[in-house]
DNA sequence: GGAATGCTTCGCTGGTCATCGAAGCATTTT
DNA sequence: AAAATGCTTCGATGACCAGCGAAGCATTCC
């Protein structure tokens, strides 16, 4: 269909994101499993062959890729680059509303994961909206910094104490549609729960999982999640 | 043409990112200046007619903005997302080369400005090859951490010493298609560099111009560069 | 005032694309 | 071996869209 080395520029990316069925296929792989093409017909709501000429286009493009086993075809996305601009365009797209539960993986993903290096999702959300309320940040610079009161609270909780903690900007969520914390600041925090076992990576994909120890640390935080 | 409140998602995105005329004119936008809409139509290399089609799209679509001044409309893009999205796609979409000579506010938006909160364009690339050449990187954990001895020059350019420095990550950069120091640790020395002068930031879009102090500071970490 | 400039709207044309049903192919089940 | 399953290919249809020239509408220049 193409030459060996693909000419492949912004507007062929766009073309591929310009129909709702393959963009529907595409957002339900964001949480990084495979699918079979049987599910992801169903998920875009088109038949087999329709379905099967989208995956071709998807393929040729790189967005996603297909694992064989036996007669079913599993796809994924290419790679986490594909999911960053899926998720730097909706989060200024604002998103149709589809009334269709959320099936399991995409659940975990929308509970917590990181956003570029800070911490997002259901989790990222309510660790801001504690921070706020609490008054653990205050708006200066063009962005948060820590209040007073969030310094001494970030190292009674063990956190690495620094002369000069690093600034925050709100990051608007995806999933959420609301702010989580991002910035240094919100990377910094967010290594910090990382290390400290508040938090584990899971096996696949950007979600995390938040321990019993982050669960129990986060609530001095004013964080009631879970 | 459309509701008031218009509805919005990722395809319809795509739609407008899906021909390269229109791309040509937001790619050309990239740098936060405005251009009238007959410089449009001949950086996208069409007629007057179809490059207002294309404009008013893009407009309905609130990718861009007009301004009107006299008998001309002057366009820019809609907002610093817009870039974004853009520079998310572009850079998993290998560039088709244009034979054109980059303009002025393009040659600076180019050389030096901020990519989420971290150096980049071709000032960033260098500073990265800097570090690397001179080992005061070294890889571990997922990403770059600052060698003992990338520690030490840190210090000694009178950054705020941490008892644990941030990891960085490598960030492609999009227009130089190469790496730039991004991550926390990115985040961390930009914003360094910010306050210490080394950076300004320039009026319009993101920009920064490398003070003199920077340069001679840079040029300590083995950054040859301009 | 009249001419020139910058841009838009209109009508048309050619090309491209999503969609489907039917048929085909490979694998697995019975 | 036969039937069922998962997916692809083929051919046809209807819709949409980029592109242009011509005409129209402002604003500015002379």
């Amino acid at each position: 269909m193409d030459a060996p080395n693909t000419r492949f520029d912004i507007a062929s990316f766009g073309e591929l994101l310009s129909d709702p069925s393959r963009v529907a296929m595409l957002l339900s792989l964001m949480h990084g499993l495979t699918r079979p093409a049987s599910e992801l017909a169903e998920i875009a709501q088109v038949t087999p062959a329709t379905a099967s000429a989208h995956l071709k286009k998807l393929l040729a493009g790189k967005l996603v890729r297909v694992e064989q086993l036996g007669r079913h075809r599993y796809f994924k996305l290419a790679g986490p680059h594909i999911a960053d601009a899926l998720e730097a365009m909706a989060l200024h797209a604002p998103q149709r509303k589809i009334a269709r539960p959320l099936d399991p993986a995409r659940q975990i993903f929308t509970e917590a994961r990181t956003c570029y290096q800070h911490l997002a999702g259901k989790l990222g959300v309510a660790f801001l909206t504690a921070l706020e309320k609490q008054k653990l940040l205050r708006v200066g610079g063009g962005g948060y910094e820590l209040s007073p009161k969030g310094i001494v609270r970030c190292e009674a909780a063990g956190f690495e104490s620094l002369k000069k903690w690093p600034s925050g900007k709100p990051c608007l969520d995806w999933t959420e549609r609301q702010s989580h914390l991002g910035g240094p600041l919100g990377s910094f925090l967010t290594q910090q729960m990382l290390e400290r076992k508040w938090l584990e990576r899971r096996r696949e994909g950007r979600a995390v999982r938040l321990t019993s120890v982050g669960r129990r640390r986060l609530a001095d935080f004013g964080v009631a999640f879970l």
